[in-house]
DNA sequence: GGCTCTTGAATTCGTCGTACCTAATGGGTT
DNA sequence: AACCCATTAGGTACGACGAATTCAAGAGCC
């Protein structure tokens, strides 16, 4: 997606890294460097390159004697975007994306309030202009547009939101809306409510009103989970 | 912390990773792979798999005819365990401290909310068992102890919310609050009020109230922001 | 003359292969 | 049961070549 196999190594990864995380290699299960390296024909200072990253994002652990061995799902570093990424594109993609909508749907309320007290003109700006994009396009089967436009609008409230924890949630955001785009619900228009909703929520943060800000966004976020049914009736 | 220096190309990325996040290297500077394998004396074997990890990091990009630069601290992994405790160890101590308070205050009541629907009877007894450790622990200059059942309760918390993003987040939030108890404020005992309310949500998450368990965590965390100042009045 | 375009050399990462070291494991011996 | 040693797979080092990109020098053009 952002920057695919640069270089043999990188190839590497994007062939093991789904298959790993994709549960293809049960936790335990063991790797040999050198099994690896061939397989991929590549040379082990590569392979152990491709390793040393599986590791660092916590998905195996390399032991003498013993080899590459899969470590279990609990200690993966999930909120790595690469690790995201690869478990959006396997069998693993509706129930991550459960889990960063329920991300979502806590983060971004409090962001939203954060970014009605520290938004700055020129965010306020583009938020209305997002905002107005999406309306444009929230009639005629012009959901493509629609996306660029949402996306847009949550980065800006994240980025606004002043905290760099808060703002690097863009991408994930992006992601979980693409995939709804894309793969699941949101087959006709968007819902008119969900698009009056991010009107109001420029408004809010425009008028620094915080309150009104985070309840605004925590109703589009309990839209998002009713549309994977995560919330119950 | 987890796991220090394991191998030489550990004990690099343990000099180089805070070094790095530490803005000792402005966003744009250049390093060599070899002239840094000169400089911690590994080989360049060594140094490439070092370089590849914070690549993965994303705190610098290696370029051909260019050499490894550092990324904007913009882009960086800022959700990497490892790179928190970098960011933790330095200078920008105080300030990872504040947003990854924030973004407790926004996960935490969510996290409650939901662990309250679905935390387990023994889930349930060992939350009963950290709160009435950090009763015991909270007079008396026992701090230690009573940062370990806190850390427990939080994690309990996390953990039976069910939500995987939210579980991961175990660690931060341990780091956060050794970080209170170590080096910030905190040199008396805990607020009465504090455990009072861990009692509290221990009691309403038995109970399955997940409304009365979302405020109290709150309010939890509001206390942990204003510890910090971070709250306006 | 000043400008652009092309060409080529220099540089740094990328990849490979080999050789040797180190340590954990498992089995065999006492 | 305790100990020792051979096996094994990762860890490290070094040297060589390939590839891509930058930068500058020079040719061609306006």
């Amino acid at each position: 997606m952002t920057t695919p196999g640069r270089g043999l190594h990188g190839h590497v990864l994007d062939t093991l890294g789904p298959a790993i995380t994709a549960g293809e290699y049960p936790p335990g299960s063991v790797l040999r460097t050198d099994e690896l390296a061939q397989r991929f024909d590549v040379s082990r200072s590569v392979m152990r390159e491709a390793v040393r990253v599986l590791e660092s994002m916590h998905l195996v652990e390399s032991r003498r004697r013993v080899g590459v061995t899969v470590r279990p799902k609990a200690e993966w570093n999930v909120y790595d975007p690469q690790v995201i990424r690869w478990r959006l594109e396997g069998a693993d993609r509706p129930h991550q994306l459960r889990s960063l909508t329920v991300l979502r749907s806590a983060i971004e309320p409090v962001a939203a309030a954060l970014a009605a007290k520290h938004a700055t003109a020129e965010q306020c700006a583009e938020l209305t202009e997002c905002a107005l994009g999406m309306v444009a396009n929230s009639r005629g089967h012009k959901l493509e547009e629609y996306l660029v436009h949402d996306v847009a609008f949550h980065r800006v409230i994240l980025t606004a939101s002043g905290n760099e924890m808060f703002a690097r949630l863009g991408d994930v955001v992006a992601e979980v809306l693409a995939g709804r785009t894309h793969h699941e619900v949101m087959f006709e228009d968007p819902d008119p409510a969900a698009v009056t909703l991010h009107v109001q929520l420029a408004e809010a943060v425009r008028e620094g009103d915080a309150d009104r800000a985070e309840k605004l966004t925590r109703e589009i976020t309990v839209g998002a989970l009713q549309e994977l049914d995560i919330l119950a009736p």
